[in-house]
DNA sequence: CCGGATTCTTAGCCTATGGCAAGAAATGGC
DNA sequence: GCCATTTCTTGCCATAGGCTAAGAATCCGG
């Protein structure tokens, strides 16, 4: 049982050593299995976690029915669907478990009190927030002014780990192409430079 | 000078006529000529704005120099560069007055002053943030699983007022096409149904 | 009211990517 | 180790949308 990895984030933070021992014991380790839905489209939220290992792929189906990728978490990373979480309202999307996982759960209604009470958590929540809001943001500028060809070399860059992880077909929907275009895309790559 | 606004606004999202008394005042009245800018980009973002009258459009460039439209603002919307703000980071956009502004403004200092001392205000703020977040989602996946031409009908059944102010060109790079290509578009919707 | 500048449309051609379908390769249950 | 399933690649053709350039329409300063 790694408490480690909560601790060295909310140092790093900035909480206090007396703000850590309020905070930490809120969270309760959990595990997935592989497939596991750790939200489900039509349901509100309730819960975000702290990704202590494992892999998780988040998606929803487009009008005509197609899976598309939304992200992928790796061990390190925030799991939540923002809007359903701090909305309460119905999410669209699915996040399941693509391997076992463990993680650190914490639910809305413990979130709120540290949140109204610790002025430090509220600053790493708010930060963490905006810093995916900006993720999504070049993301979405790259989907429209690069080629795909880019946004994969991009990623591969990024985050080379999710290859490891996912299969083609999630990076490509990921990526906003087909499995036949990123096939194509790799190939050229292999071929020149 | 219309505080009716901001009242409104407050109002409506939970803060106490005692609150409201904090809080308004702090609100300048700020205007805008035609053209100014209100962000620029390699700036820290030191303020952000409700929009009381006129109408601005956040833009940036891409790798080729090409200006691409990030969003539009009416009168009632929040104007800021989410990231920039909270994250003290230089942003990469440009946000300018296309027509004369009339805003009110609230600086960086003063906000996390009332952020973290009045409860309200934080719940707002945070609501106001993750909706931001969700239509960017909205917008990113549509960006992928949508044709050009029902982008295009979605922002004139959602956003009809733009296009009483931003020109074609504008309207195009925001839908992430060419003004050549919008410009088709429209003909074909009028042409056929 | 004029002339330049901008915006919008149209046309011809081009390219990135999709759709479909069939192999090839890898994976996984038993 | 074998078969079924899934993943990945490849080929052929189709199409959305880009690029360039040239008109047409509109706007605007003087």
């Amino acid at each position: 049982m790694n408490e480690e990895f909560l601790k060295n984030y909310f140092t790093e933070r900035q909480l206090s050593k007396e703000e850590l021992e309020v905070v930490l014991p809120h969270f309760k380790k959990v595990s997935f299995e592989k497939n596991d839905y750790l939200i489900e489209a039509g349901k509100v939220a309730g819960y975000y976690w702290f990704l202590d290992s494992g892999f998780i792929r988040s998606y929803t189906f487009d009008p005509e029915g197609n899976d598309v990728t939304t992200a992928f978490y790796l061990a390190g990373d925030i799991v939540i669907d923002w809007s359903s979480f701090f909305l309460r309202q119905p999410t669209r999307e699915y996040m399941q478990a693509a391997e076992p996982c463990v993680c650190w759960e914490l639910d809305y209604k413990t979130f709120q009190m540290l949140f109204h009470s610790i002025e430090a958590f509220r600053e790493q929540g708010r930060a963490t927030l905006v810093g995916s809001y900006f993720a999504l943001k070049e993301r979405s500028i790259s989907m429209i002014t690069d080629l795909a060809k880019d946004r994969y070399l991009r990623l591969i860059k990024d985050k080379p780990d999710i290859f490891q992880h996912a299969s083609l077909k999630h990076i490509a929907t990921y990526l906003g192409i087909t499995d036949t275009s990123l096939s194509r895309i790799r190939k050229e790559i292999v071929t020149n430079g």
